[in-house]
DNA sequence: GATAATAGGGAATGATTGTTCCCGAATAAA
DNA sequence: TTTATTCGGGAACAATCATTCCCTATTATC
């Protein structure tokens, strides 16, 4: 079952939620009609619970990248670069589930919008604790203000996802040098 | 004809290309079904047209924010500054036909992906040409990579209009004022 | 071993979609 | 004035959509 989910989130994340007919969605899961809904209530309860399974993979993949860092600057760079990484290539036109929702449904669908925000958030947090953490351990100057740079550095990588699902080559390491000028 | 076509732009800069019925275009359009179809070819079409009006609106608000400055880096500051602010707010909850393609469309419709990728490029060699004169009039260091800037500064822009899209608000100048290191 | 319960599969259904066709009014041509 | 022609309107159409219903195996229970 829940490698059914994952192949309807791969679908989810390549055509969105309004082209992605029930159709297409058995034929990815290899389920009929009849199992799909008994699985699940509608559409709607899928592409939740695929959007939900994404935002976890994704979140497990971006703090492991933190992790292999050893200050918070290299922490950040990492993880910066990890999404880099992630909007490049075959992953980066196969988009990001979030941005779509966001893109796609955030306008008409009012819990789809407060998973986007709270994801967002979340991610937002996550990056401003990064460059607190290494204005602790020196390798971030003071001065930087942890908030903005924070939601800039959302922006950026959101953009990455557009670009990269417009499927405009990211040289990762080259933009995540140019980023990594925010923290001077 | 024209204002007809101004109010599609809206409803498909708002709901997207699949979410918006045919139903819903002739109510905006405040037309009949058949003269919709007297005017384009079909829905598709419609769009094609949204879409060139579009880019074509918004290339013209950028280029009068640029003027606005008296040199490169006045330049730049103005065009973020312009691009944060159309994120931001009601026009920001509105959308940007560009991302709202990119992210929908671009996967599945090669001519709309052809057009998203010319109207990216187009931008990013306007941004980097602000750069590259701002390196000949002194206000912005000849250091600074014009093309790996100007490809990060787009995804600022992209990411600004999905975050904006997402409803977060966007404070314009405390961003740019951080973005704006990237010239350093 | 007989029976109840469950899971999966797919045809049927009703609503909605994009598109076409045709009608009536208004304008231009004769 | 009469006749073509254009233009906008909306009903009709076929296709597709999400959803429901029912049937058939397979498993579990007694």
């Amino acid at each position: 079952m829940d490698v059914a989910l994952d192949r309807a989130l791969r679908v989810f994340r390549e055509r969105g939620y309004h082209a992605t007919s029930i159709g297409d969605l058995t034929a990815a899961m290899q389920l009929a009609t009849g199992s799909v809904y008994k699985a699940f209530r509608d559409k709607h309860a899928v592409f939740l619970a695929a959007f939900e399974r994404y935002t976890g993979l994704r979140q497990e993949q971006t703090r492991s990248a933190a992790r292999r860092g050893k200050n918070g600057r290299e922490r950040l760079r990492n993880v910066l670069l990890s999404y880099a990484e992630h909007s490049q290539g075959i992953e980066g036109r196969r988009g990001c589930l979030v941005v779509g929702s966001a893109v796609e449904l955030s306008a008409v669908d009012p819990v789809i919008r407060a998973r986007v925000d709270t994801q967002l958030k979340t991610n937002e947090d996550f990056i401003s604790g990064l460059i607190r953490e290494g204005q602790a351990d020196g390798s971030i100057p003071g001065h930087v203000d942890a908030g903005d740079t924070a939601r800039l550095m959302i922006c950026i990588t959101q953009g990455m996802r557009v670009v990269g699902k417009a499927r405009l080559p990211l040289d990762g390491p080259r933009l995540v040098g140019v980023a990594m000028k925010l923290l001077a």
